[in-house]
DNA sequence: GCTCACAGTATTGTCAACAATATCTGCAAC
DNA sequence: GTTGCAGATATTGTTGACAATACTGTGAGC
């Protein structure tokens, strides 16, 4: 990961908060895992000033929990906060549905079909990663284009929150095709015009993902 | 504001933040003034680092910008992020007043009936500072029951976001005083577990703010 | 008289060393 | 065998100094 040392200073950050979060969204790092400032500035080839603000910015997106002068820890959501992030992902999801013009410019059309079909080879050659990424740029450019920034971001916060997708790791084949085949039909909702259509699968969409980690999160559970 | 020497450490940076925060909705720091990191250390008795996360802060909380190498300067929201910003706040606070138990537990009436006998107080005695405060703390109690602690800070955000009161301090009284009337209205409302007077007190609290701050917004634009 | 280059200044960005705090290990007393 | 204390170690928190960058003003050349 070195190669964080070629950014421009302004997006080290960015990148190392990146890193990290795919680090902990992907599983690679465990629930109540310590981060340890320095090992993780050596690992990404970074310095700890640096890591030391991602963590805060973690702390910041919920993914991580700080206790002073202890340190920081990947952090669990329990059932309940998961419950009622996603009461309010609805709400902001399904607020940006109704207000996305239609049909969209053709443009944002273009780009949801490009990243969708790298999402969609990416889940069926089960690489978690570019799963993830697409599928994060796929939701990112779709509530884009309400066109109110504000709402775009605070759905961007909500759904970092709960990118608890160990699912995607320990994969659930079904759950991956599900929400492919749910993306197309937003595409297909989108070049018709299909408002009602639109609301309703934004607002089916994120359910199985809430209950996945639900499921899973009882699973972890000793 | 040499107090903030003897905070413990983790309570500064919110300490500074906060400072900040009031001046600039307070209308003591003007739009586009600089914020220069060590004069800020100095005047508020912290050192640059804190003041240099404060300012990150501020910048996600929208009432900064930064730009790199440059320094940050206070923001002014243009007329139509404002109007975004409202438009995510209806939605956000007409969901927790649905969400707030009816009636509420004894001890959150009782809270707000305190906190708002000092907003009045504050308002009619001419001080802007303390009814920043107490409209702050009302809010967050009020939309504090809904007991959706992620909907909850949302709120908070996008209120901080658009506390463009320098309103409080050149002063319409006629808006202040119609304030204080709602959150009584809204008291009652809780009281006599009228959920559809609530949730319709809610949506219409804001939009006189909203439309107070734009007016001023165009008044300031020469 | 205007423009461009250059030096000087102000400010932000980075760093490595130091201080404070918490955690671990080993030993002794009971 | 367990508990409590003391020193050693690991980790975070803070600081001041330095480097990099952008801004300002002055003077030379046209």
């Amino acid at each position: 990961m070195s190669e964080n040392a070629l950014l421009a200073a302004p997006d080290r950050l960015a990148a190392v908060v990146g890193a990290l979060e795919e680090e902990i969204v992907l599983g690679w790092l465990q629930p109540h895992e310590r981060l340890i400032e320095e090992d993780i500035a050596e690992r990404l080839g970074v310095k700890r000033h640096i890591v030391r603000e991602a963590i805060f910015e973690l702390e910041r997106m919920g993914l991580a929990e700080r206790q002073p002068n202890k340190g920081a820890f990947v952090r669990i959501l329990e059932a309940d906060e998961v419950m009622q992030i996603y009461e309010v992902r609805v709400a902001l999801e399904s607020l940006a549905a109704k207000r996305i013009p239609l049909p969209p410019p053709a443009e944002v059309l273009a780009s949801l079909q490009d990243i969708q079909s790298l999402h969609q080879t990416a889940v069926e050659s089960q690489d978690p990663r570019a799963a993830f990424r697409a599928n994060i740029r796929f939701h990112a450019v779709l509530f884009g284009a309400c066109g109110n920034i504000h709402l775009t971001e605070l759905i961007r916060q909500s759904a970092h929150k709960v990118h608890g997708i160990r699912s995607m790791t320990d994969g659930d084949p079904a759950y991956l095709k599900r929400a492919c085949d749910e993306h197309w039909a937003m595409i297909a909702a989108l070049e018709q015009a299909d408002r009602a259509g639109l609301v309703a699968l934004c607002e089916q969409h994120i359910i199985p993902s809430r209950d996945l980690y639900l499921a899973r999160a009882k699973n972890r559970r000793r």
